[in-house]
DNA sequence: TACGGCATGTAATCGGTTACATGATTTA
DNA sequence: TAAATCATGTAACCGATTACATGCCGTA
């Protein structure tokens, strides 16, 4: 509670801090990082250690409140404030602007011509195989839930995306006529 | 040419500037900047500022030679070098892992419970009409090219998500039953 | 010749990533 | 009680982003 600005500029991951611990209540790290690899770890990564560094940034800020264990391991578990609250709600009211691809076998593929004559097809085989693993791995979380809530959601997306992923690199892995 | 470890772990900007220069020969800054922005900057981002600071530590490890202009603006012209090359090749030949969305209106979605009621249809709204421009684009670049070459695949992609994003956000902007 | 925009950079900051380090808890 | 793994954190570096600063050129 140092600093009360209400305009920090703060980054996507204060964001995910904030909404996991909205969402599923207090928690220390480590809570936050397997709420983290089981839902939005799919389509947003960062390393752990954000999830040490951030919390406490934010509990700077007066936007998480922190309370330290006192025996054992002095775990750090950490809570919402209203001010968190407030916070998230008004960034979830900012427009979110256009997404960002990131795929560093599209830019290998882009350059392709600088390399080997092979390299195509090597790349679109493994591309392949990361995209048919992934897809398998969402249909299974589908058959689980209902996919019917807001957070629900971008998992749908996520079957949308490998299905387009599995035909462009299809087309590429073949030999060609 | 300082430094002659070949082991230097280069990010994927260094290898972008590599890639541009292999491809369209050689360039200042700027034009890193034009090329960037008409091919690769589709689906791969990064401020001006990279395409002035990444060639130069380039230059540093001898991936790149530099000649400055005498007169006016001393301006840089940088040309890969043989072990530029070589580095671009090795980098081509790595196995390129799994891509990574980054989507800052999925991550709103996903917390979006914990806004206001209406902010899933509005998101859904402004995500469509970015999508929307977005695809009229790629179909514009598209009717220009062959879309054969390996550098152009990644329009084909593109194609691809933007008709998946369409169809997600579609149906999360349609007023419920 | 004044102005606006194009072209070219630099500096400082900050978040993210890697690597390291160690205390608890469980299980054999 | 030893080993293994889970859980928890710290420190330092470095790339990326922002902000700033300014020179050149075409045109009115």
């Amino acid at each position: 509670m140092t600093d009360a600005s209400p305009e920090a500029h703060l980054g996507p991951s204060a964001y995910i801090v904030l909404g996991l611990l909205g969402q599923y209540g207090p928690g220390t790290s480590y809570d936050l990082k397997n709420w983290a690899d089981a839902s939005v770890g799919n389509f947003w990564t960062f390393p752990r250690s954000q999830l040490y560094a951030e919390p406490q940034r934010l509990a700077q800020l007066g936007l998480l409140e922190e309370r330290q264990e006192e025996g054992g391991r002095r775990k750090r578990t950490y809570q919402v404030t209203d001010a968190g609250r407030a916070a998230l709600q008004a960034w979830l009211a900012e427009p979110a602007g256009f997404p960002e691809l990131r795929d560093l076998g599209l830019l290998k593929l882009f350059f392709a011509e600088q390399g080997s004559a092979e390299r195509v097809r090597q790349l679109a085989a493994e591309q392949l195989g990361l995209h048919r693993a992934r897809l398998k791995e969402y249909e299974r979380q589908a058959d689980c839930w209902p996919t019917t809530l807001p957070a629900e959601q971008p998992l749908r997306m996520g079957l949308l995306y490998e299905r387009a992923s599995l035909a462009f690199w299809g087309v590429l892995a073949e030999p060609e006529a």
